[in-house]
DNA sequence: GATGAATGAGCTTTCATTCAT
DNA sequence: TATGAATGAAAGCTCATTCAT
């Protein structure tokens, strides 16, 4: 390999990586204000202040805001896939699906951004939704979450596999948004009291 | 009592006919806005118009956007609480906790707009929520239908009522937002079966 | 007539009179601009500000940029049709077309915002156009132009009528463009000269 | 000659060649895109990527957006005037001036991007025009164009050469500018037709 | 010279709220 | 109180040009 060949490498390596960055930090950026103000109410220019770049900077790697918005959500769907593997692989046997919807339910319960996107997600995002093509992307990760659930229970020899699952990720849910917004507070209980309730009445 | 009195009195009450009239028209046309657009999406000309009236004309009534849909808000958490107490007082005996459940549940199972708004209630309608007093009066409105359902299970001689309660809240409103964003069918299942195996396992 | 009566017409008239008044300032300030930058070039806040008027005040009486700019093209089509008519009719015998075309010219000669409008609406006003709509109603409106002086020669008993318009009218217009953008100077002659030339050689 | 000097000519030769290749590919690109969207609706951004450069690669050939529409039109107009010569020539003796009208036509008659271009260039482009050294080389190659159909005329021996010149590129001008935009329909006539009628009459 | 992301001013349009009438 | 135009501050997005590499 010559010096000059390992120089171009290096070069466009430098470069990816820069770019790498940037794209992250404006993820990051997007996801906290998303997060508190919703797709709507989140905006190009704070985003972009909030990431240290221009307004127009972002625009490079994300066409639109709602393309950003698309990206932030499926990062966080990500992150939730691997947080439900790893709680299913150290699941003690008998115990997969419980410890699935259990991975979940603490997923949203300790990261209040991403439970503020899910609830986007999960309650839609207002009239228009997401473009087709981008919600159908998130709803295939989402299809693969509650596959890897249900076939937890499954490996639990549950034969009512799927209705556990959509009731018990409904339950999960139910009780963050009703903690988030302060219902359950009315109710003098705790989300996490109520869902060890539910998963072990 | 004077000819004028009577005449003044007459004049006053057909004013204040027709001033809740004109109220009433308003929260219609807002709830039907907002259930479509959401608080950020439904513009206060659009819903003035959808009532019939001029853009300024909605201030003397409400004094903000916000105020009007708090109005909304609480009109709809009126008639949920109605519609549970009739449910109540119609259960058979040892069945009341469950009907008030279900009462809930099919609630804003048949009301889309009901449902859309219940579902910007409880899931926080932004940063901020609404303003302090608003939200209180609300949570108070909501604190009733709870403790109603509450009291039916009582009343069913359950000693876990709380629970049982919030419990049950949860897994409502975790299916209508499931079902809502279609994230349900993914998994093959209707929102009021599982709501069913979720009432008698 | 009762004096409540007369108040609401006055007031209601007044209303009308400053409406009308402002949608004037409107247009005299669109007119400037677009005669200087073009269609694209305009903006909205600058016509706003020329007016004296914020921007969002311009929207009232026009919904868009491009409806605003055809009220403009309309009402310079208007007075240019004025123009040729009374040109007819003050013309001597047998020579209504000639007057007719002179009357075409002139118009553009001595009103340099309308000619660059004009110069717009007979060169097409880019890639797009205005919208079908807007295009078919100026379109109506120069048809019944071009149609006076057709009917022009007519009167004056010549049986190349529509030829001797349409070639009267490109050469009106082509001189005019040419002395416009001063490549007539090259030449060393004047439009008014050469049209003259052109009317009776 | 030593082989290092021809190496390093060769070098060098292959370097311009690739820089002017580059640069007409450039220009080519820029004449389409001119052509289709005007100066201001074409975007060097769309300019860059149709002659399949990079955007920054643009400037090193020409310093602005302006530059690079002048020397679009500098070549349009190296293709008028050779195009114009070459009827000249083959005229018939009393010939030549009609002809040179007649190829001024033509030329832009059957190319859809030279009359764009050429509209923006009769029509002006705007409240500025070009820089002012820009527009001087523009006038002084429009003086050639014009120049050769004028001696064409006086080879004629028609003694009125500069009116003829004069009225008969504005009758070109004007016919070609009415029928793009569809004016001419109005009058349900075809540039040819008319313009044949203007030569011979 | 070539690259192409970054800059940042600029665009049209929207909208909650105000206010003269 | 009713009217509805006026205000003016955003918003998302574009684009000529620059500049570090």
């Amino acid at each position: 390999m010559s010096g000059f060949t390992r120089t171009v490498q290096a070069r466009a390596e430098r470069m990816e990586r820069k770019h790498a960055t940037r794209r992250e930090r404006i993820v990051a950026a997007a996801k906290a204000e998303f997060a508190v103000s919703g797709l709507n109410g989140a905006t190009m220019r704070g985003i972009a202040k909030a990431a240290g770049v221009t307004t127009g900077a972002v625009y490079p790697y994300f066409a639109s805001k709602e393309e950003l918005y698309a990206a932030v959500l499926e990062g966080s769907l990500t992150e939730l896939s691997a947080h439900i593997r790893a709680r299913i692989a150290e699941a003690a046997s008998g115990r997969a699906g419980a410890e699935a919807l259990r991975g979940f339910f603490d997923f949203y319960r300790e990261r209040t951004d991403e439970l503020a996107l899910g609830l986007y997600l999960y309650n839609g995002i207002g009239p228009s939704g997401l473009a087709p093509g981008l919600d159908r992307a998130l709803n295939a990760r989402l299809r693969d979450v509650f596959g890897d659930i249900e076939q937890a229970f499954l490996a639990d020899g549950r034969d009512d596999a799927p209705v556990r699952t959509a009731n018990g990720i409904a339950q999960a849910i139910g009780l963050l948004v009703m903690e988030r917004t302060r219902r359950l507070k009315l109710l003098g209980r705790s989300a996490a009291e109520l869902f060890d309730r539910y998963l072990e009445p």
